[in-house]
DNA sequence: AAGAATAGCAACCGCACAAGC
DNA sequence: CGCTTGTGCGGTTGCTATTCT
């Protein structure tokens, strides 16, 4: 290689030169210094200002620091977006991106986008690398409004999802967009070969009473009583083998199926109890009459002001340690407005759009793969 | 209130390359 | 042509402030 040895003498921690933060004194130094002389020689000018640093510890601090024309403080909105859209054409070339910011060098911009942004595009569904949709899926079970927003986009016009001007939408396409996810999520459930899904799964569409009106919930549980019943004639996949009958194992109470059945669990952590006939005909017998319905779920703000309005008898108990339920429950009960404005902010803040339709794509791409992921998650194999 | 964990940031490290001698 | 020097660059480290438990 042409060029500078590693072991030069800048390099050299044994060089017994300073090192570390640089002090007020070694500031002034240095300004004076390159006000008065320039800086011809990086190497020499240590000597020549009484430093006892290195000429590129020198160097570094006078053009990542002390620079007169350097500019200090947050990052506006539209710097954000200046890094966001170079860096998607340069990637990390910190100091080709930092030439589009006058006053901003490669070093903070690298540091900024490293804590910030790039939490900021994973949190939107983007690969910071790519720039690019997630492919994997996790995240969304931690940003279920990302999912919601794209639901809301996919229910209100399924034809054009990426129309931004969906986004502004009332609480009436939220309500609606939970159906259409929950619809999608069951469809795959029910045109699902067995083995039938796991306690926990049943405990979610026990939940789903509260969640969806009177005439979506008949709907759903008409599926699931018409596939359930195939699948006992033999129409559909046959039984399967190896799992254990939960049926002995549970109580007649409906619906804390999970919550009973835990205390009757090998110890085996990866069992997962499977839904039995038995437990099907509790859940439908737990379906609640038109008039005995709760508020939808949308005039709570948190889960346990929905718990505190629903009896105990009228919603299932998820594990608590089911970190995707509780996400999935969090989807389904969270507050209309937060998720509105959540995208409008979004929106809002973005000058060409270019962020939102990023975001809007991301979110949208990965509704059904997620969808199976869910699948997935309530035990119920999928093809 | 105190210790642990985390976030933010300045600075350093080591490699690479271009230009000049 | 080969060496030296200056500089660019990206990754990493370590210190400090803040937040969490």
């Amino acid at each position: 290689m042409v060029g500078k040895s590693p072991n030069d003498e800048e390099s050299s921690s044994a060089s017994g030169l300073k090192k570390g933060p640089w002090t007020p004194e070694e500031d002034q130094k240095l300004v004076h210094y390159i006000q008065r002389y320039g800086h011809e020689s990086w190497r020499a000018l240590p000597k020549l200002a009484g430093l006892n640093r290195c000429g590129k510890s020198c160097r570094l601090r006078w053009t990542n620091y002390l620079r007169p024309d350097i500019k200090r403080g947050k990052f506006s909105q539209e710097e954000e977006q200046i890094i966001i859209s170079h860096h998607s054409l340069l990637g990390n070339k910190w100091s080709a991106i930092a030439t589009h910011l006058p006053g901003r060098t490669d070093n903070e911009i690298k540091n900024f986008w490293n804590t910030h942004l790039k939490k900021k595009l994973l949190q939107m569904g983007i690969d910071p690398v790519t720039h690019r949709p997630r492919t994997d899926f996790n995240y969304l079970l931690n940003f279920p409004q990302q999912l919601l927003a794209a639901a809301v986009n996919f229910s209100c016009n399924p034809m054009n999802p990426w129309d931004i001007n969906d986004f502004r939408l009332g609480s009436d396409a939220t309500q609606e967009a939970k159906i259409q996810l929950l619809h999608n999520i069951l469809l795959q459930v029910l045109n699902t070969p067995p083995p039938p899904p796991t306690m926990e799964a049943l405990n979610l569409l026990g939940s789903v009473p509260v969640l969806v009106d009177h005439d979506h919930q008949q709907q759903l549980y008409e599926y699931l009583r018409l596939n359930y019943n195939q699948f006992e004639e033999g129409l559909i996949g046959s039984s399967p083998i190896g799992y254990p009958n939960p049926s002995t194992q549970i109580p007649s109470t409906f619906p804390n199926l999970q919550q009973v059945n835990d205390h009757h669990q090998p110890a085996n952590s990866n069992y997962q109890p499977r839904a039995s006939s038995k437990d099907y005909n509790r859940l439908f017998n737990a379906i609640p009459t038109a008039n005995s319905i709760p508020a939808l779920v949308s005039d709570c703000s948190t889960v346990n002001e929905m718990e505190s309005k629903v009896s105990p008898n009228e919603i299932s108990n998820p594990s608590s340690t089911s970190t995707s339920f509780e996400a999935w429950r969090e989807l389904m009960v969270m507050d209309d407005e937060a998720g509105d404005s959540y995208w409008r902010d979004l929106i809002d803040q973005t000058t060409s759009g270019t962020m939102a339709n990023l975001a809007v794509e991301s979110a949208f791409s990965t509704l059904n793969s997620f969808v199976k992921k869910v699948i997935l998650h309530l035990g119920v194999g999928f093809v």
